[in-house]
DNA sequence: TGCAGTTCAGGACAAATGTCCTTTTTAGTC
DNA sequence: GACTAAAAAGGACATTTGTCCTGAACTGCA
């Protein structure tokens, strides 16, 4: 259950055997259907996730219900609304399982006993934050004033696994264009 | 010259008085002129700027020479192209003055060097990547999948010195709109 | 003050995208 | 395998946005 989370953190090459054993102990095992918040918009965000199998979507939504994605993760990547996470916040997203999910999840609580035990549990952190920054800049300076047939263009290229995991709609919102939009593109790139 | 750095080092309350003095003879001042690049993309980029007069605006820019800005930093903040500054990698975005600027630059070796004597420096670091993590996610949640009059509206309403300060054209392609649908825009505001 | 370069507003038309809806396809369940 | 729900495709039309262009307003500097 936790081996991948343990190759995980040993990949790394950060946290020693024993290290990295402890920390295993902070995460809690939890299976999640498909449609289940992780967190909802607005409210403070008490758990962040490693996910073992499946993948969720992170997205703010309006009155009117409409999703607007931000992002995705998947198997062995990390989930949380960062800010609502450490600095005890509204959330300003959501994040929902987009499939059947298996997670270990971490209290921040855990977490920072963690911190105070490990210090290269900071180190692991620093790394999440910039990963997560480099993610978002290079979405922007690659889809950001492009037109919707460019923009799914590059998403086939550029990460092909995506656009055949997520939903129509999903990748749409992601994308910043409507989904009719996006069958358009779809077709015109046959 | 470097009083505003030296107040905003002091106001983080991380830096002995000692600390940021020494801190402060790190940076090095420059005029550079409206236009004038801090960064090219694709190029490394070697040097991380505090803005003490002016403002510099981060884009990619594709074959065709189509600007597409993701950011712009004003006074008391810093500005870098973060990856390529840490690790030496080529910049994915250039950075340019949008107006006449006076800067503190650091280059890499000297914030080594910082890092190595101050400790502290470390959350300075950490604490600015945080910030901008944030910023790249509040414009995404905020602007994302939202119709050009509503964006611009909303940042009337959120960034209004940003409005009345950046010129047309460089707030449409920040809005991810062209100038031309910015006027309208503009115009049904009235 | 006058001139040149830059920035901004807006007309006319074309193209892209969105809305609303129906049909087809797919996936899951008993 | 049949039924149901979910997802995807796509038609018809409205709206938004973009392109190309011209003229007005503004700015900096001689």
């Amino acid at each position: 259950m936790k081996a991948h989370l343990q190759q995980y953190l040993t990949s790394l090459a950060l946290l020693s055997e024993a290290d990295v054993h402890y920390s295993l102990a902070a995460f809690s095992p939890i299976s999640i259907k498909k449609g289940n918040f992780l967190v909802r918009q607005g409210e403070v965000c008490d758990q962040a996730a490693f996910i073992v199998i499946g993948g969720v979507k992170s997205f703010s939504s309006d009155k009117t219900g409409n999703e607007n994605i931000i992002c995705f993760r998947f198997e062995n990547e990390f989930t949380t609304s960062f800010e609502s996470y450490f600095f005890r916040r509204p959330s300003p997203k959501s994040i929902q399982a987009i499939e059947a999910c298996v997670l270990l999840r971490i209290t921040p609580a855990r977490l920072r006993n963690l911190l105070e035990r490990i210090p290269a549990w900071d180190i692991i952190l620093q790394e999440l934050v910039r990963q997560e920054l480099i993610a978002r800049e290079k979405y922007l300076l690659a889809y950001h004033n492009k037109p919707a047939r460019e923009k799914y263009l590059l998403s086939l290229q550029q990460a092909p696994d995506l656009v055949r995991r997520v939903r129509a709609a999903d990748l749409a919102s992601y994308l910043g264009i409507t989904e009719r939009t996006l069958t358009r593109a779809k077709q015109e790139a046959r």
